[in-house]
DNA sequence: CTAGGGTTAG
């Protein structure tokens, strides 16, 4: 019984055929270290070994285990591959991978297990690259991987070159007659989503005979991880009604979709289905409530978690910074991380500084900013500025109007700067209308990104501003000329748990004639009061009136008019657009919030505007 | 004995 139990998983059958194994003869199969093992079976020594090392595995025993290798050696007990793969994962489990790779380096010969064991341990220390290089390895020395080792190899497979492998993995997959196995399927599927190549991973997980929750979670995952938010509600919902069973990392996945798509009232309901749901609270669960509470514009929701939490990492600590920061909130930045650094639990990260230094400058606290990035340099942090940082700098910069020292601060970085460093120098150029430096800039600019529509369009405002039309219109046919694509803008707002899309050019909303109404008349209005068409925000080389018909066609101005007609007096018209919003949007919507007397809340692509009594948070930088 | 899905930033 002992013998088959060690057996069976050896003989190279598909999982789905496990019931052939019935015809299995044991003496065909019975190869050299099989019988090893069974006699190891007898051997007193080895039960000994394998009982303690068993138990310290469980225990994450480090000392204990070191002991029992140590015993093995001094005795010069020869244990068995079985007993050193043991070893491998001990050391595995507590974090020795330079013991685990000494105990794999030391063996006279290995198996699946071992090599599989090895390989393991690698990956999920995240050293993909040797993971990959293992592989590759125990496939020369001519050990055939099984289902473990091919679920385990395709979590390595992460970057652009491991992706090139990922799809010969597959190949071999195919031909080793694995691919229906669950365990390689969700891997498989997974690693596809994490090259965006989401039809490959929808292809491999439709093609599973039997679907569990980690493959329904990680599809799912897949598609938000990729922006495709309301696929992977759909598909949530879809699979939910075919009875999959949901876990916290399913769970955790949907509400990064619901993050995405700013749905509160949908996220409410999903938070509200855990709680009841005994779902244990696991910080990854909680870090992610938090980032959707702030991404729904909802940061007292997001700071009840954050408070309640009897366990945080440094993810839930940046989750809440980033929170603030997008909300312009640079004193709640500020004080958070100051009780971050009080508590001395967890430490600050490349990504805790983004957020403060990109809190400071939401923020307006500039100066606050600049000498948190000085005290970074100077290693009182302990975070060595990275290129990002640098880019935060020139944003604080351009803030507060010191264009020409940002400038500077850029041609004297350890870096060659990146177009996104570029840009937001370009961005502060406009806002502070220095059409010198703007210009100088813009051009270096789009020779780097020749493909970003974005720069033409604020080169194209900045030029507009200082009345240059004839610059104006040769940059426009330049953008004709080179093709550039824009990506289409797009707003919604959720109204009773339903996303409202709109869409420039789209037609297809039920109301949109009562939409278009609405604007028209909210146009005429707010011009009695004040409001100028901005029709710089204009590129099409029309007549001043098409100008502004093209304006009130935006897509967030249809969203915000038809929040107005649909929502009740007293609640904050949200609204959520794909790029950043536009001048002449952003004036008209604190005209809504004055005429109306309404808050409105717009989420654009890099922070969130709180407009309050034709007051923005942004202070009008953005 | 060895295995798959998850959270912040850009």
């Amino acid at each position: 019984m002992r013998l088959t139990r060690h057996v069976l998983p050896s003989i190279r059958q598909p999982f789905s055929n496990s019931r052939n194994l019935i015809t299995y003869t044991p003496h065909f199969h019975l190869q050299q270290p099989l019988l090893q093992m069974a006699l190891s079976a007898f051997d007193t020594n080895f039960q000994t070994y394998n009982d303690i090392l068993n138990e310290c595995v469980n225990k994450r025993a480090f000392r204990e285990g070191q002991r029992v290798h140590a015993h093995i050696i001094k005795t010069r007990y020869l244990p068995s591959v079985f007993l050193r793969t043991r070893l491998i994962v001990l050391y595995t489990k507590c974090d020795s991978l330079g013991d685990a790779r000494h105990v794999f380096d030391e063996m006279h010969e290995r198996n699946v297990v071992s090599w599989t064991a090895i390989i393991s341990a690698y990956s999920q220390r995240g050293y993909a690259s040797h993971a990959l290089n293992l592989f590759l390895q125990m496939l020369r020395s001519g050990t055939e991987p099984n289902e473990f080792t091919f679920a385990t190899v395709l979590t390595s497979c992460t970057s652009s070159t491991g992706f090139i492998l990922g799809r010969q993995i597959h190949s071999l997959i195919i031909k080793s007659n694995y691919e229906d196995h669950v365990f390689v399927g969700s891997s498989l599927l997974d690693m596809y989503a994490k090259d965006g190549k989401i039809h490959e991973a929808q292809t491999v997980f439709e093609c599973l005979p039997e679907k569990d929750v980690v493959s329904c979670t990680a599809i799912i995952s897949g598609y938000a991880q990729l922006g495709l938010d309301e696929e992977a509600l759909e598909l949530f919902r879809r699979l939910q009604g075919e009875g999959m069973q949901s876990n916290y990392v399913t769970y955790t996945g949907v509400i990064t979709a619901l993050s995405g798509l700013a749905a509160l009232d949908l996220g409410k309901q999903v938070h509200n289905h855990v709680l009841r749901s005994e779902i244990p609270s696991f910080v990854v669960l909680q870090n992610s409530l938090i980032d959707m509470y702030s991404k729904c514009g909802n940061l007292t929701y997001s700071r009840r978690i954050f408070d309640t939490m009897y366990e945080r990492t440094v993810i839930s600590w940046n989750a809440m910074l980033v929170g603030y920061s997008k909300h312009g909130e640079g004193r709640e930045v500020l004080n958070l991380f100051t009780l971050m650094r009080e508590g001395k639990k967890v430490k600050p990260d490349s990504v805790t500084m983004l957020a403060v230094l990109s809190g400071c400058s939401h923020g307006g606290l500039e100066d606050t900013g600049l000498n948190i990035f000085h005290d970074m340099t100077s290693g009182k942090i302990g975070v060595e500025p990275k290129m990002e940082h640098y880019g935060c700098v020139v944003d604080l910069l351009g803030r507060s109007g010191r264009v020409e020292e940002a400038f500077e601060f850029i041609k004297s970085m350890p870096f060659e700067p990146t177009a996104a460093i570029w840009g937001s120098l370009l961005g502060a150029s406009r806002v502070h209308s220095n059409v010198d430096i703007g210009e100088l800039v813009g051009q270096q600019l789009l020779e780097i990104e020749p493909g970003n529509a974005g720069n033409y369009v604020i080169l194209s405002n900045l030029y507009a501003s200082a009345g240059r039309w004839e610059d104006v219109r040769s940059l426009r046919d330049l953008m004709l000329k080179k093709a550039v694509a824009k990506e289409p803008g797009r707003s919604w707002i959720e109204i009773d748990q339903v996303l409202h899309n709109f869409h420039a050019s789209d037609h297809s909303h039920p109301r949109r004639e009562e939409i278009c109404v609405k604007v028209k008349e909210l146009s005429v209005s707010f011009k009695e009061v004040g409001y100028v068409p901005d029709l710089s925000c204009v590129l099409h080389d029309v007549d001043e009136e098409q100008k502004e018909k093209i304006l009130l066609g935006h897509s967030e101005k249809l969203a915000l008019s038809f929040g107005l007609i649909a929502t009740a007096e007293n609640v904050p018209i949200r609204v959520i657009k794909n790029l950043r919003i536009c001048v002449d949007c952003h004036n008209f919507a604190k005209y809504i919030s004055k005429v109306y007397d309404r808050e409105v809340s717009l989420r654009d692509k890099n922070r969130f505007h709180r407009i309050v009594g034709g007051k923005c948070s942004c202070g009008d930088y953005w």
